[in-house]
RNA sequence: CGGGCGGUAGCGCAGCCCGGUAGCGCACACGUCUGGGGGGCGUGGGGUCGCAAGUUCGAAUCUUGUUCGCCCGACCA
C-alpha cells in the first residue's frame, strides 16, 4: 500500500487529509460530511474522553443522557440560541417509509406519516435539557445542578473536513444550574481551567485562555470563554468553549427556585464543551512529514516492539525476550504492543508505526540479545539509542514523560515564536500574509470594526486573553483609542 | 449552497477525445531466497469501470440525472 504522505510545506491541507486517513484515525463515509472514526482513532478519543470524564467527576459533575431529538417548540424557546443554529439544523418530519407503488423494491416517505410537530436533531442540547431541569429544580437545595453528557450532535455544515468540521460529531456538553451569578461565573471559569489543563497536560497542546467578543459569542450566552490553540500552518483553532449563560435559558424555560428567604428567582446557568475536533488540533499541532506524533499520555499505543530475526529458532529467542520486556512495561501501566506479524519487514513496520505516531519503538534482534540491549527510537525527535535491558521499563517510563514534555515545549515554542504584535494596519496585514500566527493588536472595541477587519484581512478576533495587560493604544484600523490588545488570527 | 475538478481491483493510476466487452504499479495468496529503515525472484487470484436512466447491434468511453470527495467562494452559534 502506498503510504507516502504529502509534505506539509507542499500542501498543508492535503497533508492533514491524508494523515487522518493513512494514519487510520478516520474515513469518509457514504453520508455527506459524516466520518467513520476507525478503531485507532476511537481508541485515541476514548483516552481523551476517559481523562476528561475523570476530571469532570473530580469537580463534582455527574453524567446523564438526554434525547437526540428536540421538539421544534422547545428548540425555538430561547430565541437567540434558536436563531444562531437555525441555518444548520437537520429536521425530522416523518416517521415512516413505505414501498413505492411505482417502483417496487424502492422506499418512499409515507406522506401520511407526517409528524404533528417536527423534531430537530440536536445541534446542542440546551433546549431539551433546560426543559427537563424545570422539573428538577424548585429550591436552592436542588442547586447547584452539575450535569454532563457524552453525546453526538449534528450541525449541517456546508463544507466539512475530517475531525475539524463534520456534520455529525462526538462531544461532551456540561450544563449546570446555580443559585447565584457569581457561582455560575465561577463554574464557567473553572471548567475552562479543566479544559486548558487537559489540553496542555494530556494533549500537549498549549492554549490561550480568553473571552470571545460579542460577535463570536455562543448564541444565547452572556459570555463565552475559550481556549485557542495555534496550528503549525499558523492558523488558530478554537479547542474548547465554556459559556456563562446568565438567566437566559432559565427565563426561556421558566426555571425558578426559592432561595433561603423563600424568594423566587431564575437560576443561573453555564454550558461547556469539547469535541472530536480536539483530535484535529492534536494532529495539526504536533505531527510531521513522516506522520502522526501523539503525546504518550493519550496515545492508544505508547510502545511498539519490532522483532528482527532469521528463521523460526531466531524468532523463538526474540519472542521470549520480547515477552519479558512487555510484562515489565505492562507492570508499569504502559500500553505496549508486540508487532510480530510476519507479513511485513522490519523497515516497513518502522515506517508504519511512525505514520501512526507511536511514541516509542523498541527494535529487538539477535545482535541485541547477544549484548543484552535493545534499540530505542523516539517518535518526536526520531533519535535512536541503544540501551541496556537492565532497568529498561523504568527507562521507557521516564522517556515517555520526557517525550510528553518535549512535544508540549516544542508546540509552546512554536506558539510563542508565532505570536507577534502589530501596531499599524500595514504591519498587521504584512504579518498575517508573511507569517500568519497570533497577532496581538489594539482594537477599538466595536463590532463594526471587528467585522471590517474580518472582511479585509480574513482574520478574526480569537479572544481577549484572560488577565490581559491593560495598555493605552490606538485601534489598528480606525485609530480610535483602545485600552488593551486582543488576539487576532486566521482560524479554522 | 454557487463555480471548477475527480470517483476504473484494497491503495495509487492509465484507458475515455476517436464506442468493440479492461490494464499497469503497489498490496494480497502460494513457493523460495530473505530480514538492523517501506526486500528480490517465480506463480496466481481479484474489478457488473460510483449509482441510475438514455443513445447504440454494442457503452468505462457519448448524453442526462444523481451521489461521495477535493479545491475556490459564500456560510460556520
Amino acid at each position: 500500500m502506498s503510504k507516502e504522505l504529502t509534505k506539509r510545506a507542499d500542501d498543508y491541507s492535503q497533508w492533514y487529509n491524508e494523515l487522518v486517513v493513512k494514519g487510520e484515525l478516520a474515513d469518509h463515509s457514504a453520508v455527506r460530511g459524516c466520518m467513520v472514526i476507525k478503531p485507532y482513532g476511537y481508541a485515541l478519543w476514548e483516552n481523551m474522553r476517559d481523562q476528561l470524564d475523570k476530571m469532570f467527576k473530580e469537580t463534582g459533575h455527574v453524567n446523564a443522557y438526554f434525547p437526540l431529538f428536540v421538539p421544534k417548540s422547545l428548540f425555538e424557546a430561547e430565541e437567540k440560541n434558536a436563531e444562531g443554529f437555525a441555518k444548520e439544523c437537520a429536521i425530522v418530519t416523518h416517521y415512516r417509509l413505505k414501498t413505492d407503488p411505482d417502483n417496487k423494491g424502492k422506499l418512499i416517505v409515507d406522506p401520511e406519516a407526517k409528524l404533528e410537530e417536527e423534531l430537530i436533531i440536536r445541534p446542542t442540547s440546551e433546549a431539551i435539557i433546560w426543559n427537563t431541569y424545570k422539573g428538577w429544580i424548585q429550591s436552592y437545595r436542588d442547586l447547584p445542578l452539575l450535569i454532563n453528557q457524552w453525546a453526538n450532535v449534528v450541525r449541517w455544515e456546508m463544507r466539512t473536513r475530517l475531525f475539524l468540521r463534520t456534520a455529525e460529531f462526538l462531544w461532551q456538553e456540561g450544563h449546570t444550574a446555580h443559585a447565584t451569578k457569581e457561582e455560575a461565573v465561577e463554574e464557567t471559569v473553572k471548567m475552562l481551567d479543566v479544559y486548558s489543563t487537559f489540553v496542555e497536560e494530556w494533549m500537549a497542546v498549549p492554549v490561550i485562555k480568553g473571552v470571545k467578543t460579542p460577535n463570536e459569542r455562543f448564541a444565547g450566552a452572556e459570555d463565552t470563554y475559550c481556549i485557542e490553540a495555534l496550528m503549525q500552518d499558523g492558523k488558530a483553532l478554537q479547542a474548547g468553549t465554556s459559556h456563562f449563560l446568565g438567566q437566559n435559558f432559565a427565563k426561556a424555560f421558566d426555571v425558578k427556585f426559592s432561595d433561603k428567604n423563600n424568594k423566587l428567582d431564575y437560576v443561573w446557568a453555564t454550558s461547556w464543551g469539547v469535541s472530536t475536533r480536539l483530535i484535529g488540533a492534536l494532529i495539526m499541532a504536533h505531527s510531521d512529514d513522516e506522520g502522526l506524533i501523539l503525546p504518550p499520555r493519550i496515545a492508544p499505543l505508547q510502545v511498539v516492539i519490532v522483532p528482527i530475526y532469521k528463521g523460526e529458532e531466531g524468532k523463538a529467542l526474540v519472542d521470549a525476550k520480547a515477552t519479558e520486556i512487555m510484562s515489565g512495561l505492562k507492570a508499569l501501566g504502559i500500553r505496549v504492543k508486540y508487532d510480530d506479524s510476519d507479513n511485513a519487514r522490519p523497515g516497513w513496520k518502522f515506517a508504519e508505526h511512525e505514520l501512526k505516531g507511536v511514541p516509542v519503538r523498541i527494535a529487538l534482534g539477535m545482535r541485541d540479545l547477544e549484548n543484552n540491549v535493545v534499540e530505542i527510537a523516539r517518535r518526536d525527535t526520531k533519535e535512536k539509542s541503544t540501551v541496556s535491558l537492565e532497568g529498561l521499563a523504568g527507562h521507557i517510563s521516564e522517556l515517555l514523560d520526557e517525550i510528553q514534555a518535549n512535544i508540549f515545549n516544542r508546540a509552546l515554542k512554536f506558539r510563542d515564536e508565532n505570536t507577534r504584535e502589530a501596531n499599524s494596519w500595514e504591519e498587521f496585514i504584512r504579518l498575517l500574509d508573511e507569517k500568519s500566527g497570533f497577532i496581538s493588536a489594539h482594537w477599538d472595541g466595536t463590532p463594526e470594526t471587528e467585522e471590517k477587519i474580518k472582511q479585509e484581512s480574513k482574520a478574526t478576533i480569537r479572544c481577549i486573553p484572560l488577565n490581559n495587560k491593560q495598555e493605552d493604544g490606538k485601534c489598528i484600523l480606525t485609530g480610535k483609542p483602545s485600552s488593551q490588545r486582543v488576539l487576532f488570527a486566521r482560524a479554522y
